[in-house]
DNA sequence: TTTCTAGTTTAGAATTATTATAAACTGGAA
DNA sequence: TTCCAGTTTATAATAATTCTAAACTAGAAA
């Protein structure tokens, strides 16, 4: 799905300059066929469990950082303690479940608002997004 | 609007025994005309500016958490780095403006959904909210 | 190819919000 | 008035994130 020139591509299109760090980053994060939802935490686990050459957690917080900003992620709003990351950055909605602490994505047209309110005047509208708390 | 003595009822309606501090902080927050939106931060600053017998950081927020599980207070799903929270506990949305970093409420007349998905099997649906990021 | 430098990575320190601890205090039942 | 479970408090501990400044590197230019 992504070969390594598509993704070094992407980021030299970003302003991104292709190292080593971000293009297996990128690699982990959009070569997989479902979107992916992680916290920090959960990717540097999953990136530094086998590797010998590790990357520092600072690099995945940078990198994820400049990800985000560069439009390659979502950042989700659900817990206050950790940030969520999405790598479906359509517009969509989110399932939290406060026991599991999971998110799932709810496509867009899942739900539909019939009425939307205007914005404080002189500020526009950057995004809407609806957070469904579900439990057991 | 609000007595010593309904607030006193109140607190001790949950369980919570009306301490001098409890009874403070819920006269700060509930006596008001309009809603409050608050972070532990401002509450505190607000709290013991002018107060010669403070009231301990730690005291604010287990007051919080205890006013908040009462279902005194509402958190707000915003920022990553802080918790917001919100004297208006009926159902409602928000505008949040990532500059200035100021909530507003959406009444929830303000805002229809024609469309709600189903829940993933087993699990209810708890609540349902919407965030409005503005910008300039 | 080699040189050079701005951009990047890194380990570790610093920061910030929050939670835990344990000793002192207090509301209110007996 | 006594007593004690519940509460407050100062402080330490924790956890996520950001900062710092030295070492490294991609890639443009020589």
């Amino acid at each position: 799905m992504y070969q390594k020139k598509e993704i070094v591509n992407k980021l030299r299109s970003s302003g991104l300059r292709p190292t080593k760090q971000r293009v297996l980053i990128a690699k982990k994060l959009f070569d997989r066929d479902k979107t992916f939802h992680f916290t920090i935490e959960t990717l540097n686990k999953k990136i530094n469990k086998k590797r010998s050459e590790k990357i520092s957690l600072a690099t995945i917080y940078n990198t994820i950082e400049a990800f985000t900003n560069a439009g390659y992620l979502k950042e989700i709003l659900t817990s206050k303690s950790k940030s969520y990351y999405d790598t479906n950055i359509k517009s969509h909605h989110h399932f939290y479940d406060e026991g599991t602490k999971e998110l799932t994505d709810i496509d867009y047209s899942q739900i539909k608002l019939s009425k939307v309110p205007i914005p404080p005047k002189g500020k526009k509208i950057k995004n809407l997004e609806v957070v469904i708390r579900v439990q057991k």
